[in-house]
DNA sequence: ATAAACCTGAAAATGACTTTCAATATCGAT
DNA sequence: ATCGATATTGAAAGTCATTTTCAGGTTTAT
């Protein structure tokens, strides 16, 4: 499934002009292989793995094409930098302010009454975001 | 009512042994009597009408210490500046993403089912932000 | 194989804070 | 009202996480 992800960038790339290389197929396939949520620098770090002269601006180029075309999302828990998931169903998340886990959770009961306030509101959602910060159950023990 | 919000700011100066100065007490009324989301920089431009030789930094050494004693949230909405807000009962918001309306919103029974999803993953709440963003009424017209 | 258009990586630039530091102001004690 | 120890101020320098620039290097349609 990893590998329709991939289809899907290079028909981006496709539309618009834009080249395949190696660096792209490299950063994308790890990327889609990676933890849900990683950092610029640790992807980076990951992909020297296999290709040590790789730049950062090629991986944060990259992470922001994936965001373009839609398989890729940019989160800013906090301060510091910034954070990308791999796209899938939508979910929101708690952190932890300890130890920096993060869970993800949903729940379409909040969801519905998100729609209901929007309404209200005569207000035209086309995106939210719902954090939770505190302490997760592991740093409560703690 | 304001005034009240001066005395409270006193107090807690008094208590860490602060000192109470002009631009401190000029800056904390003016940001009081703002709208209620300002960055740093348009809350400058005000107090410099009246104290042209404020800098920069004061101003944001003194939203920092609003912050410290409850007076003032630090938001981070999207990207770029923070916008500090003055401090009252807790509302979540709505950002247009056209023209940068923000309308606060309320929801208890979105509160509760948020403390309910905590409790299914044993997750201790310390605080939370949740923001819609989309087009307001106004920019849905155009 | 070629050329036009696109990519890459290193380095410089940016934006929004944060910190440093010498000069100034505050406040409790005299 | 004056002192002096301590805190505050503003300008300038420093950070941090990106963003942009630019001189080669690749790709790909032909």
């Amino acid at each position: 499934m990893n590998e329709s992800r991939i289809q899907q960038l290079r028909e981006y790339l496709n539309q618009n002009g834009m080249k395949q290389t190696k660096q792209r197929d490299l950063i994308a396939s790890t990327f889609f292989k990676t933890k849900k949520h990683v950092r610029i620098e640790e992807l980076l770090q990951e992909v020297r793995k296999s290709e040590p002269n790789i730049g950062y601006v090629t991986v944060y180029r990259t992470l922001l094409l994936l965001k373009e075309c839609g398989l890729a999302h940019q989160r800013h828990f906090g301060e510091g930098q910034s954070l990308f998931e791999n796209a899938g169903e939508h979910h929101d998340h708690m952190i932890c302010i300890k130890c920096g886990a993060i869970t993800e959770f949903e729940d379409d009961r909040i969801e519905d009454l998100q729609e209901k306030v929007c309404e209200s509101f005569n207000f035209k959602m086309v995106s939210h975001r719902h954090e939770i910060y505190g302490a997760c159950s592991r740093c409560q023990k703690e």
